[in-house]
DNA sequence: GTCTATATCTGGATAGAC
DNA sequence: GTCTATCCAGATATAGAC
């Protein structure tokens, strides 16, 4: 696996650089979309000189899945972590969604090919990075948890459900968010507003 | 393009059939997942027997992604036109969500189809389908500007954004949904509350 | 660490028999 | 309407030179 440094280096050379444009053409075009002779030619390098870092394409797809989801579980958790210890719920959902969204939408090559390929990969790949996909659910889910036993959250909601509700909503904006339109921030608030109070126009607001 | 009632007879021959078994099969395995060959394997014919029936591979994917919007389409569409004149803000939403909920999980080879392989079709096919695509949106659109018009939906909601992480949001479910563990009409009403009204415990309940 | 060369397989697509 | 046979491009992967 890439080390953060030099993935965020974008390094072009080497191991990294192969794990680099292999994110970045799995995010474009899919698991069976993507040929080691292209991720080579993207390198500059044969297809041939791939199995000098890596057994098989299997091995250089399971390798980013892991990175992807360790990518977002770092932003979320790192953007937590810095909040007051008397942040409200609001701040809280806030700041998570607003995590996911970056490390998905700013600076994700390796976050976005995950949620492309995921669905598609073979089982024995999707199996072998199962692990550390629970480990972000269950990230969430401590988050949620914590809110809902502070009465923060409705007692009805279920957490599970509205994890996948919020986890799926995040990552189908990687296929219409486009930068050019609006901030990621700017989305996020958006995103967290109708997450918290949904959007009907409240009964007795103006009364 | 299958008409309806030839794909809901889950056809195995013939025009209908080669749709049928390639939407399943595209499905599972992503456009670029699937081939012709095996295509065939699973009507019982040989691949160049499919070109009888069509052009080209993607000239397949074409017809599936666009019978894939439409079933969602017409489904949203006619349980709307089924609801009372009087009916409330709450009941609109609920039904359009349950409706398209039941399209994508219920029947829908060709629905689930659509969500799948239209990100990672060629940019040919991808054109192809947009305007039954953009009809649909605007199906959505329509029914939430009605809303707002009607001062059921807050003022400072942005119609476009919203549709685009409702819809999301739903096909999201598609990864996940698991007819074991509960019911599709259940998991609408889920998703409708958190929509109309968030997730949070509102201040002044108890007061 | 990357190359050339090659083995083996599978892909979309076409021609022509039946 | 489906078949067999075939073309050719492209896939993963391996062997061995440099």
């Amino acid at each position: 696996m890439p080390t953060v440094k030099s993935r965020t280096e974008s390094t072009r050379v080497g191991r990294d650089g192969i794990l680099n444009a292999a994110a970045m053409l799995f995010r474009q075009k899919g698991y069976a979309g993507v040929s080691l002779r292209l991720i080579a030619a993207e390198v500059g390098i044969k297809a041939a000189s791939i199995y000098y870092h890596f057994a098989s394409k299997d091995a250089v797809v399971v390798e980013i899945l892991d990175a992807g989801i360790l990518a977002v579980h770092q932003e979320v958790q790192t953007s937590l972590l810095k909040l007051p210890q008397n942040a409200s719920p609001s701040d809280i959902l806030r700041t998570g969604i607003r995590g996911h969204l970056r490390a998905l939408l700013e600076h994700g090559d390796y976050t976005s090919a995950n949620v492309r390929i995921f669905g598609q990969a073979p089982e024995a790949v999707r199996v072998a990075s199962l692990p550390v996909r629970q480990e972000y659910e269950k990230l969430w889910d401590d988050i949620l948890e914590n809110l809902q036993a502070k009465n923060s959250l409705r007692a009805d909601l279920n957490i599970t459900t509205f994890r996948m509700m919020l986890i799926g909503a995040l990552n189908a904006t990687l296929e219409w968010f486009d930068p050019q339109k609006g901030g990621i921030d700017e989305l996020a608030d958006k995103y967290t507003d109708v997450f918290l109070t949904g959007i009907l126009v409240t009964n007795g607001d103006d009364k």
